[in-house]
DNA sequence: CCCTTGACTATCT
DNA sequence: GAGATAGCCAAGG
């Protein structure tokens, strides 16, 4: 393993840990707060070389679609994560939730 | 080295 | 909104 996928990896592990449940955020974010502007697309080989102890499911695209293309079994495994933890996906988009843990009616109603 | 590969993104049509 | 397109950047062949 290369030098640069060990810190990487360890800092990108630490902020996926810290995502609340019920809350996402984007590869780019990810890497971002990790230290790692530009790094989106290596996010998603830090998640698949983890322990999958760590909340990877919370983590989608900036678009706020899931990044696996939809009807294979990875994407219904990370819908069903998402599902069972109270988010909720419309039209292939994840609902954010407000601070308050409810959904907002305006994002609903909006789509 | 050069080329291809992505669980990516921002920016046009 | 759906495509296409051009950046992005470490890894692996």
């Amino acid at each position: 393993m290369s030098d640069f996928q060990n810190k990487f990896d360890l800092k990108i592990w630490d902020v996926v840990a810290k995502i609340k449940a019920g809350r996402v955020m984007s590869y780019g974010e990810v890497a971002r707060s990790a230290g790692f502007p530009r790094h989106a697309r290596m996010v998603s080989k830090a998640l698949s070389r983890s322990n999958n102890l760590l909340p990877w499911h919370r983590v989608i695209r900036s678009d706020r679609r899931l990044a696996f293309n939809k009807g294979t079994e990875a994407y219904k495994k990370q819908s069903d994560l998402l599902k069972n933890e109270g988010t909720i996906i419309v039209k292939g988009k994840v609902i954010p939730l407000k601070s308050d843990g409810k959904v907002s009616i305006d994002e609903l109603l909006w789509r």
